[in-house]
DNA sequence: CATCTCACTGTATGCGCTTACAGTTTGTGA
DNA sequence: TCACAAACTGTAAGCGCATACAGTGAGATG
């Protein structure tokens, strides 16, 4: 890393001008061959590689999108620095109670899905998550380093999103607001649920438990209206609700509570049903013959549990790569009206309801 | 988007220099209170946003890190355009035996371990995956982007490696190589794998079949290294060894055709040792009455399935953190010797083999 | 009241590249 | 052989910011 060469040095050992090095690698064609591997040459030899920050500054666009999402929250432990360890191994026996960190493969799998779109259409792809108090400078920060971000909802402020947009196109995801200028991607929530509550009734449930997620939720809420409408008009259909949080524990400790048992316990999303199959399990009692289990989602726990879980299935890859189309459709054409997309979804019949 | 505003933009609506709106927004304490307050009203006002192109380029450096791992491979469908899509619900019943995708959660929890700690440390994340031929082209990009690189071994030809490092630090994640010059960042495999096959042998084993992953991965060869390692001096246990390719199918497919049943199966990771289990339930056999199987990972998968894995449990959340610490311990001192961190790994007990 | 400090602020330069434009070479037809 | 177009290459002007250095003015000092 003595000192890293620039056009310049390429150009001096090429013996042509900075220009035509910069041409070779922008549009190889525009150049004669014989200069050309002249300059590839020189590239080689001093190990080049071209400043993308002097590259974007010229071209004044960078070439990069930008996600953010809400943070994992910050980790306490690790912060000593693990300078030369040197290995080590341990043996825990792991009993089946312990509560598994609530991993968001959510965010992993849009964060997949963005990559993957990102890079076809050759973008680089910067991520960020935020954490509390320095989500501000976080956006603020990745703001001047893309050419578009993508946000998940709820995760901004209205008004730094409102003040970065005037920057750069900003798109949101998991969410249909109406109000706001921006692009957004999301899915299919509420007809989901209700294709998924009207195949309990159709299975013969007439007393449900639906447990909903945290009140601020803007997905839950628009499920909780999907249960509602399949509900419609079959008044002879005994419903409850209770509020949990989205999290397995809180599923299972719901789940362990009730009595007497409904027919069918709807679940808001995948964690709090897998829960209440814990709970289930525990207390001896058989899903789906007992009661009929469903959730929302589609993470791949839910594949690998047992019973295995009945439940919507959001197309999470999906969701990534829209929001990286949607952004490079508006970097295309800045005029465009907001768009807003919503992404099909699945109801995916498992053994947990038939 | 009509035009970002820039510092000249903020610098003459505030009525002072562009080195004072500089100055507010990199040390603020040197500026008067008046002035900086006026700065941060135009600044406000004009919806101003720093172009980290242009500071990165005048301040020599981008306070980014870029992080490099194997695609997840070209995906073919989902080419068109997702416009204007209008949701829609489908319902399909989810055959057990379907092969769930190959998900590299592996990868996710590096990179988000790499996430927490690049930004705790007041860098930037850009990732990036390798897609075949592209990788050139993506690996240079990026390299120009960035400050320093964590790549996963492997997946960069050296020859490529060597030419980005001599503008960037380069951290080679997951490979304890000692003929490069790189800093090398892996966990304990080889120990690892011996306590595990040490725990198998006092559970009783005499005869083991070990399922290897691909020949030219380095961590298989390490963990195969300590399988051997354990039976040294057992001359009275029966092994066998096949290859396998770390997936889930393959290892369900070996573990299908497998006559007659060794007392445990051993498998050098856990989607591997996962097939296996699916196996064993296809074949009506106990798992570990019948047979025991061990995995290493400790993917979540694992926590879920049933039997519930034993397995090595890897810190990748560790292994993209301690990259970041690498990389930045690097930046703050070049002349540094070449390192390489070995982090500790943790047998898990749980029922496939208690 | 002149001089000196100190705390700020402004001026000017350059970071490494892209690209419009001008200049040069080469090839072509008359 | 000469004029002219086509193909290529060089020149020069920024892109938006950080920062060394040179002011500037107010208060402190003698």
């Amino acid at each position: 890393m003595a000192k890293a060469p620039t056009v310049y040095d390429v150009a001096e050992r090429a013996g042509v001008s900075i220009a035509s090095v910069s041409r070779v690698l922008r549009s190889p064609d525009s150049v004669k061959e014989q200069t050309r591997e002249r300059v590839l040459e020189a590239v080689r030899h001093l190990g080049y590689v071209p400043s993308a920050n002097a590259r974007g500054l010229a071209a004044r666009r960078t070439n990069v999108i930008g996600l953010f999402f809400p943070g994992h929250d910050d980790v306490a432990g690790s912060e000593g620095q693990l300078v030369a360890a040197s290995g080590g191994v341990t043996t825990v026996r792991d009993d089946p109670t312990t509560e598994p960190e609530t991993n968001n493969f959510y965010f992993d799998e849009v964060l997949r899905g963005a990559e993957i779109e990102a890079w076809r259409r050759g973008f680089a792809l910067m991520v960020a998550a935020g954490r509390g108090a320095s989500r501000e400078a976080i956006v603020n920060d990745i703001a001047g380093r893309v050419d578009g971000l993508a946000v998940l909802a709820r995760t901004v402020p209205d008004e730094l999103l409102t003040h970065v947009a005037r920057r750069i196109p900003v798109v949101v995801l998991a969410a249909t607001r109406g109000t706001d200028a921006f692009d957004h991607v999301s899915v299919n929530n509420a007809p989901g649920m209700r294709a998924m509550t009207e195949h309990v009734l159709k299975a013969g449930a007439r007393s449900l438990l639906y447990i909903a997620g945290p009140e601020d939720s803007p997905d839950d809420a628009e499920r909780l209206q999907g249960f509602r409408a399949a509900l419609d008009g079959n008044a002879e259909v005994a419903v409850e609700l209770v509020r949990g949080d989205f999290s397995r524990g809180r599923g299972r400790e719901i789940a362990l509570g009730i009595d007497p048992l409904p027919d069918a316990i709807v679940c808001s999303n995948d964690q709090t049903a897998l829960g209440v199959l814990d709970a289930m399990g525990r207390r001896s009692i058989s899903v789906p013959d007992d009661v009929m289990v469903t959730g929302f989602d589609g993470i791949a726990a839910g594949r690998h549990s047992s019973p295995r879980l009945t439940t919507v299935h959001q197309p999470m890859v999906e969701l990534g790569r829209a929001a990286i189309q949607a952004l490079t459709a508006r970097l295309d054409d800045p005029s465009m009206d907001a768009r807003s997309l919503v992404l099909p979804v699945q109801v995916v019949l498992r053994e947990s309801c038939p």
